[in-house]
DNA sequence: TATGAATGAGGTTTCATTCAT
DNA sequence: TATGAATGAAACCTCATTCAT
């Protein structure tokens, strides 16, 4: 390939190519055996170009992680803030599944980085975890038919669903975030007179 | 510098420490992350007689792999065997769950390794979903309170719970096998006046 | 984005800052440690700008190497000329380094690179010991206090101390041209009745 | 080449081995132009063999400068202890300077990496600067002709002519450490009947 | 059995330079 | 005249693996 600008290059077209090939790769093999050649091979590139458009191999893959790990945040945290008060527990549950596992779909190699690969998705769980059985047990939420089970079992539980059922459901696409939102729903918080007591 | 044989060394002992460290970093830091520069100079041996023992660094991962695999697979066929028949469900149930979870403590770098790194891990884990499908379809097992959730979503979920209680709670040593065992079956099979119907 | 002429432009007054950015820069950080998106940064402007003024980076810090050791000699040879003839040799001296220094002094940067920097200063040195090596011998000049030492010697020893003088007195403004001449003089010309024989 | 050991292969050999081809390589063409490849092909080893031994090529020079500058300061000292009082300073002052010469004849290539290459070299010049303007100072010392030159430009002129004629006569093997150091004392502190006042 | 010594292969990154606009 | 975009070439460095002892 000769060198020098190609006809009817685009910076932002190089970029975005870059960081579609790179979330493909990283979320398909993992951060170790994806490697810049592969990146710019699938784009199309050279390795100088993508040294033109990221710092390096390692802060991209930073990147990509906190992008996933904002956005998972202000929707978590829209649902959490919904969560307060005790009424309606079961719906507002629901809301907030569907509503993560509809950014899960939409995103879904970035959710495979963000929420299963990188090192930070095991701390960003132990806080939702945190989180979680905090506003549980304020709030005292939880079926009473899992009175024997600790909260923080609970919610590790749940969260351990989300995360298979998302990997074997969600994002092959077999379920729809409705869907999914209603089975763990089912699953965790059976339908019953009272939720709360 | 000295070269040779040391005193007082034994091929087992030496293959015997290598496997010991090998498991210890492969399941703290990962396949990638883990050299075998590390694995030696843990068992303070040297590189050239890691290959004494081990074709390579992948076919030893690959036996770990296989090691914790085949005993898993006893385990989990022994308790399918209870599991045929569909009275006392919810014991047999939790009888294989304290089982295998008795494993993964005894073997908790082991367990990280077939059944959080490596690449096979999710194929068994589809294999056991499967099976564990079947089995409850044929004998008509399943709570009541969950006739709302398919059972492939309601086996994928308590797959799920398991992998994360045992990554935070098993472990970490901060919940005994019986006690989740105990957890799950109590969030999966509540108690009722009759399982089956 | 913009591409194109700027307004406002022209292409000597680009290729002037480019110049100074890449005398001040090769001054402080020298050849190899100076990159071309260094220059063109400094001088905002962008790398194919470099390659409209200047064949490579290499010929640009030969040109200006060239520069240097163009106006050097100018003034040396002038200098020289004078020398011819053994009166005043202390007075005709301490005019040829006065000249020399004040050079020095007016391009600081020019002076790091072309005296300090170059590969082709070294050669530029010996050439200049050489003749000076030579007038000193066919005019009979030096101190009778010297007559132990060496021509040769004697000039390399003066040359050495023009060099660090320049370097740390000099270019740091510590001293005037006029001092440092002075300085000079008074070492390797120490005043007497007579300075030749 | 085949991989593995070769016959009759020593680490110390091939260690020491690379140091000399680094030392001279590095002192012939400087830092930068000498690459880990040149040192490697030139002790007909390979790149893996250099990181073998050495951390980094950095590291390396950094190494090297090391020993050149803890060497030079150990006989630096030793002649500046030499040097406290006030008689016989014209010898004190030759034994001082034949001694680093002989240093930097024994060691040509360490020199100048860290006599001339190293950028450590110059504030190593500095505070030797600093200390022999000190001496010179308190113990009242300097040659009664140099009274009107002050004690920083002398210690700086002569510091120039140290650097230069170990350049261009000792390395050059024109001149040993005894005549240079002699040719340098009669520049400096010509022969009087009293040396300080 | 074990080690000292070495390397093939390949990874990430940098930089001067060039093409298309 | 100027720039956005790209790359060839090569630098440093790492790691699994192997040979000679």
């Amino acid at each position: 390939m000769a060198r020098g600008r190609r006809v009817n290059s685009s910076g932002e077209r190089s970029k975005q190519l870059l960081l579609e090939k790179a979330i493909e790769l990283f979320s398909a093999h993992g951060y170790h055996q994806t490697k810049i050649s592969d990146i710019v091979k699938a784009a199309n590139l050279t390795q100088p170009t993508f040294y033109l458009y990221f710092h390096s191999k390692e802060s991209l893959f930073n990147d990509l992680n906190s992008e996933f790990q904002k956005s998972f945040y202000d929707i978590f945290n829209g649902g959490l803030a919904q969560l307060e008060g005790n009424e309606n527990v079961r719906k507002k549950m629901f809301a907030m599944l569907k509503d993560i596992l509809s950014y899960f779909v939409q995103n879904p190699n970035l959710t495979k980085i963000g929420f299963f690969e990188s090192a930070e998705a095991e701390e960003m769980k132990r806080e939702l975890a945190d989180r979680l059985v905090e506003i549980m047990t304020v709030h005292n939420i939880q079926g009473s038919m899992l009175e024997h089970v600790d909260t923080r079992i609970f919610v590790e539980s749940l969260l351990g669903s989300l995360e298979r059922l998302t990997l074997t459901k969600l994002l092959t696409e077999k379920r729809t975030p409705e869907m999914l939102a209603e089975d763990i729903i089912n699953i965790y918080f059976a339908e019953q007179e009272e939720l709360v007591r």
